[in-house]
RNA sequence: GCCGGGGUGGCGGAAUGGCAGACGCGGCGGAUUCAAAAUCCGCAGUCCGCAAGGGCGUGGGGGUUCGAGUCCCCCCCUCGGCACCA
């Protein structure tokens, strides 16, 4: 069979892509698992934006990898779907009065089609979307399943509230105080939302992070041991002066107990108002009450002056017995510990500030341990440090002092080691529209009711008013026919709940999903779970380490507690890919540098497009495009086509006058050797880099003359399953071309001979003290011993060398020989 | 501020402690062509030199080593994470 001319990347690419279809391809027998692999991508969120170069870029590379594994004999799965609620969909709709159902159902269909081009082999009979009653039933199904085990509650709280979103927000979405999404400054409200206990699997999910050493990156695994933020330390209770309370602080250094010269509550601390002394009370009001409605990008502003006012009430160290002021203090976070703090100005440096702001007392008890002095006018925290001034402690250092000191605390009663974390309880509602709703109802009589099983979904009402102003309530405050119902205990009058679930509830758990698409009985089928479970490997970007990451992972485990799943790690590997440049420069819409893959698979077609993504630079670290570089791989396609061309047209000779072909075979062994290598890695930059000199070996060889016909074909062969998982359209015209059987990609990934890739003779660098002087060519296996005699022998060399001494002579063979004089 | 990644030709980027710059873009020269496009071949870090050859070169400075882009220490720049978490 002989090739047209020129290669038609849009007619043959749009062939491949209906016979993959047809022939059902991508389709993947779940009842078959045996060498299961789950090759998952964070799913899209179909916004009016559509697929950008960024998605291109994690979904194109992860399909090269998986059609690799693949050909090597794994059972691939390879899922899509459409994360589907959103803020953006919802704000659409306020600007253009477009119903969010509709605009979401539009960009899901073009992003479909887009997802279509990239050629992947995604399995679209168990796509989904979690704007589909049937996925959000069972979102809404998993919120009550948190419910029942006391992993979901209602609760008044200090919380993020973004005002132009008009939503509270978790604390995994607020990026310097600005709101993820819109980047408006968050501030604080006191509002009744729902939560999902996360802290109490803190210990569960930094345990787990062990058991993904060497299979995550690292620096998202330290992501995450920093975001869960586990510290050791006590708890210590003040006695008040003249009342009957105690107060309760955390300290991680309970080793500077005698270094205490006073207290600090948080604004929100719930003690403020009860202890502050009648006359103080007009001015500690004031502070709390300013300091509740501070934006929390002013609040937390790093370098700002610590203010505080004193609350006239004082409580007694429990070691020395003596009495300090209790003071209040924006410096001291409500929500972490217990949001009250002992003030060690001597060893902690913001103590040290705020004491030197308000003229109190700083004292020393802790020293350096190697009887050193620390430096003055500053608080010296080293934790290794000794202890002094603190009577019967005096000469303890490091963690055996505060475990004495906590040992003493305990045995008086006043005090215990605790350990805290970092991490907050994960804020699930939302006031907003385009989400689950929460199924639960409010009763006067039964308070708040969770909607029975069989009445979910509940689902969402179509007709709310989006330009309503609703102040802190949702949009779906304004269908009221929607929110009065019958409370499903008593029957009674009753009112929905309108808040929404937060969108990362919806992903945390699609995966499972997945699975069981489709099924109305169960949100997934533990026994399928259980058996192409954990993901084996999740490709996606970075920017989810502390969000989507490990909210996966927690709902993960309660589902194994649950019983639903029998593993607690949801992700067995995960890959980020890096981030695409253009000449430079970050990609935005306000630079206007934004690369459209529409426009250039149109152009190039995409299988040029893939390939150039991933020739770019390497996966993990992205790479930089340029209008330009993008002709190189074009190039390379055209070149492949014609070297297929050229030995399809004119059959090659037997292997009498046959040329090069020895050297041909080992470029060819050697690639294949190496591109299994750099895919089985992700360096797919580095494994078209070779494919590239391999067309190269070949087309030139073809050029020197008649090519034996038994190595021409094989060559072919193996050059046209190497290129398979790159250019997938490509590969299956050409293995159709040569006749090969069914398609190219079910055929098994090539194999190579090490001994055949191996040169027979390599180039040898002689150097002198370090320095290359001269080069040969020598047998490839040649003996240290040789290779010394051959260097010494050198004509160069032994003019350079002349009389001096040998001092050392290194060997190292098939590489140099290094002559010290 | 703390923690982590990274600085290599004009550009994107390659290099288990062993010949720096694979592969590609752009550039230059040649072949082909009436001419151009396309294609193929060649040159190309930088400085000195007609050349042979040599000096200098992986952000800067020091060190370990026969040998350092790679390992160690200090510094600069840059990107990312966290940021009053007691």
């Amino acid at each position: 069979m002989t090739l047209p001319e020129d290669y038609d990347a849009s007619v043959v690419e749009a062939k491949w892509r209906r016979r993959w279809r047809e022939l059902g391809v991508a389709t993947t027998d779940l009842s078959r698992h045996r060498d299961k692999m789950v090759v998952l991508v964070m799913f899209p969120y179909p916004s009016g934006d559509r697929l950008h170069i960024g998605h291109w870029y994690n979904f194109a590379p992860a399909d090269s990898w998986a059609r690799f594994q693949r050909m090597r004999g794994r059972n691939v799965f390879e899922p899509m779907g459409y994360d589907a609620f959103g803020l953006p969909a919802e704000n659409y709709a306020i600007q253009h009065g477009v119903h969010p159902a509709e605009s979401t159902r539009a960009n899901v269909a073009y992003i479909r089609g887009q997802l279509e081009a990239i050629g992947t082999l995604y399995d679209w009979s168990r796509e989904l979307n979690t704007s589909d009653p049937e996925y959000y039933r069972w979102t809404q199904w998993l919120f009550l399943a948190l419910r029942r085990r006391g992993l979901a509650y209602r609760a008044r709280a200090p919380v993020n509230w973004c005002p132009a979103c008009g939503t509270v927000l978790a604390n995994e979405q607020v990026e310097e105080g600005r709101c993820e999404r819109c980047e408006s400054e968050v501030t604080k409200k006191d509002l009744e939302q729902w939560f999902f206990r996360i802290t109490d699997y803190a210990e569960r999910l930094l345990a787990g992070l062990d058991t993904l050493e060497g299979r995550w990156p690292a620096k998202t695994l330290l992501a995450q041991r920093h975001w869960i933020g586990r510290s050791e330390g006590a708890e210590v209770d003040f006695q008040l002066v003249g009342r009957p309370e105690r107060l309760s602080i955390f300290t991680t250094r309970p080793d500077t107990l005698y270094g205490v010269t006073y207290m600090v509550l948080a604004p929100e601390h719930p003690l403020v108002e009860t202890i502050t002394e009648p006359a103080r009370r007009g001015e500690v009001g004031r502070y709390a009450e300013a300091a509740r409605g501070m934006r929390d990008i002013d609040r937390e502003a790093l370098g700002r002056e610590k203010t505080g006012v004193f609350t006239g009430a004082w409580a007694l160290n429990p070691l020395n017995g003596e009495r300090v002021p209790v003071w209040v203090a924006d410096y001291v976070l409500a929500g972490y510990g217990t949001g009250a703090i002992m003030a060690v100005p001597g060893h902690d440096p913001r103590d040290h500030d705020f004491a030197a702001g308000h003229g109190l007392p700083v004292r020393r008890v802790i020293e350096p341990a190697d009887g050193s002095r620390a430096p003055e006018g500053q608080a010296y925290s080293d934790p290794s440090g000794r202890m002094v001034g603190s009577g019967p402690f005096d000469g303890l250092a490091g963690d055996e002092a505060r475990g004495r000191v906590v040992r003493e605390l305990e045995r008086r009663g006043v005090g215990r080691g605790r350990v805290h974390y970092r991490l907050r309880d994960w804020l699930i509602s939302r006031q907003r529209y385009w989400g689950a709703p929460i199924p639960v109802v409010h009763c006067g009589r039964c308070g708040v009711v969770d909607v029975p099983e069989e009445g979910l979904p509940v689902l969402l009402p179509e007709r709310v008013d989006f330009q309503a102003p609703r102040g802190e309530r949702s949009p779906l405050i304004t269908a009221q026919e929607w929110v009065r119902t019958a409370c499903p205990a008593c029957g009674g009058e009753a009112r929905r709940e309108v808040d929404t679930m937060d969108t990362f509830v919806d992903s945390s758990w699609y995966f499972l999903r997945y699975l069981s698409a489709g099924r109305s009985d169960l949100p997934f089928d533990r026994e399928v779970v259980d058996r192409w479970l954990p993901v084996d490997m999740y490709i996606g970007g970075p920017e989810h380490a502390t969000k989507h990451l490990i909210y996966a992972r927690f709902i993960t485990m309660v589902l194994k507690d649950l019983g639903w799943v029998g593993f607690e790690e949801p992700f067995a590997r995960l890959f980020h890919q890096g981030l695409i440049t253009r000449d430079g420069d970050k990609m935005s819409k306000s630079r206007g540098n934004v690369v459209s893959p529409d426009a250039f698979v149109g152009r190039y077609g995409s299988d040029v497009f893939r390939m150039y993504m991933m020739f770019m630079g390497s996966f993990a670290d992205g790479g930089d495009w340029n209008d330009q570089g993008i002709t190189g791989i074009d190039r390379f396609v055209a070149r492949t086509w014609r070297l297929y061309r050229r030995a399809l047209d004119s059959p090659a000779s037997t292997a009498e006058g046959a040329s090069g072909v020895v050297e041909a075979r080992r470029a060819l062994h050697a690639s294949v050797q190496a591109v299994t290598r750099d895919l089985e890695g992700f360096a797919f930059n580095t494994a078209i880099a070779r494919l590239m000199e391999l067309v190269g070996v070949l087309g030139r060889t073809l050029d020197a003359g008649p090519v034996d016909a038994s190595f021409l074909d094989d060559a072919l062969d193996r050059l046209n399953r190497l290129l398979a998982p790159f250019a997938p359209h490509l590969a299956e015209e050409l293995w159709e071309a040569r006749g090969g059987e069914g398609l190219v990609v079910d055929a098994p990934w090539p194999d190579y001979d090490a001994e055949l890739a191996r040169a027979p003779e390599v180039e040898v660098a002689i150097q002198v003290t370090g320095k290359v002087r001269a080069r040969i060519r020598v047998p490839a296996d040649a003996d240290e011993e040789t290779l010394k005699e051959m260097a010494l022998a050198h004509e160069r060399i032994r003019e350079l060398v002349g009389e001096r001494p040998i001092r050392k002579l290194v060997v190292v063979p098939g590489r140099l020989v290094n002559i010290v004089v």
